[in-house]
DNA sequence: TGTACATCAGTGAACGCGCGTTCACTGATGTAC
DNA sequence: TGTACATCAGTGAACGCGCGTTCACTGATGTAC
């Protein structure tokens, strides 16, 4: 009965990933601001050193919180893109990218609205890639291309996030996949 | 001689403006973390309860920077837009909102990233807009096209300043420009 | 032209805040012999 | 199987930090009569 207290071990067993969930949640429920070191330490029931084990500083911890939203756009990027045609692939992928924003907006910024250590290309880089270079024809190369796609979702995301469109929701969704549909199917033409 | 000391009164003149000033100058030398009230009261050798006179708190003061910032933005847009034909009027403005970013990153962050009070259309959005509207044809709507072409360069702005892309300086404006032109290009044809 | 007084625009000391981080420590665990 | 000891993973108290903001105040300015 009473084991669930009796049972905590001095050793927390995995605090590494305790404290990158904590830290998610406290992000996305009570925003950024709330994202302190000491808050995913107490939400572990940990005193406000034991953090330090598992990382250098702050922005450590806040590294790894990112490193789980790219996985998991990554996977919204590829479970959007089972759609026949490659420009219905690339606006399912576009709708899925601001859905993602929509929905995890706090995380979104975490992730993007900070400079980049290691500008390398990300795991949903390359699933849009493959879809935009697909369209890349004598209009635009498959380089910019890409880019432009990229940068097309990303911006209304930002827009949307702070509210600079009257988007919400699914609105906003289907705004995502009318333009990104649009944009793919005058590149397939041009 | 020393007169530029003892000119110095209580009253300060205009310290509304100077602190604006000071915080664009904090903000655009220092970064965003350095902006505080206290740095601008510091910077205009005014005590650190003078700003309370001429704003409510902090959030007001900011607002008043990035209002500047926009007013800015605005002016770039125009001086931008005089290009012959709609899309290259376009393509410049979309080069020159790129450009801005990357000129005053810390600016355009305050300027976007932050949820916006009252999401009015801004002046910017208004000239932008005139230009995209007139691109409008039976591929998308003159409202959508206007919204992709504004996602298209802030989703670029901002890839950019966050290293997302390893674009900078002159090769970003220039890969803004090439993206917005073909951009448009299509959208005309299409 | 002088004077009284309201109002405006500053001062300066102080507070509480929660944070990141340091320090020296102790309890738990695993392994070599 | 038992023991010694290195190492790992936590504790808890304390620090300094600069901030935003409050409070009660004082000096400068403008205006009504």
């Amino acid at each position: 009965m009473s084991t669930s207290i009796s049972d905590r071990t001095y050793h927390h067993g995995d605090l590494r990933a305790a404290l990158v969930a904590a830290a998610l949640d406290l992000l996305e429920t009570a925003g950024e601001a709330a994202l302190s070191l000491r808050a995913a330490a107490r939400a572990c029931g940990v005193s406000a050193m034991a953090p330090y084990r598992h990382f250098a500083d702050k922005e450590d911890l806040l590294e790894a919180v990112a490193a789980r939203g790219f996985e998991d756009l990554a996977a919204c990027l590829e479970a959007a893109d089972s759609a026949a045609t490659g420009a219905q692939a690339l606006a399912a992928q576009g709708a899925a990218y601001v859905a993602f924003a929509c929905r995890r907006p706090a995380l979104f910024r975490l992730m993007f609205m900070r400079p980049c250590r290691t500008p390398g290309k990300s795991r949903a880089y390359g699933i849009l890639e493959e879809r935009a270079a697909a369209l890349a024809g004598p209009g635009m190369s498959a380089e910019d291309l890409t880019l432009a796609a990229w940068s097309l979702v990303h911006g209304l995301a930002a827009l949307i996030l702070d509210r600079r469109v009257p988007l919400e929701g699914a609105a906003a969704e289907a705004a995502a996949r009318r333009i990104t549909l649009s944009f793919s199917r005058l590149t397939a033409r041009g």
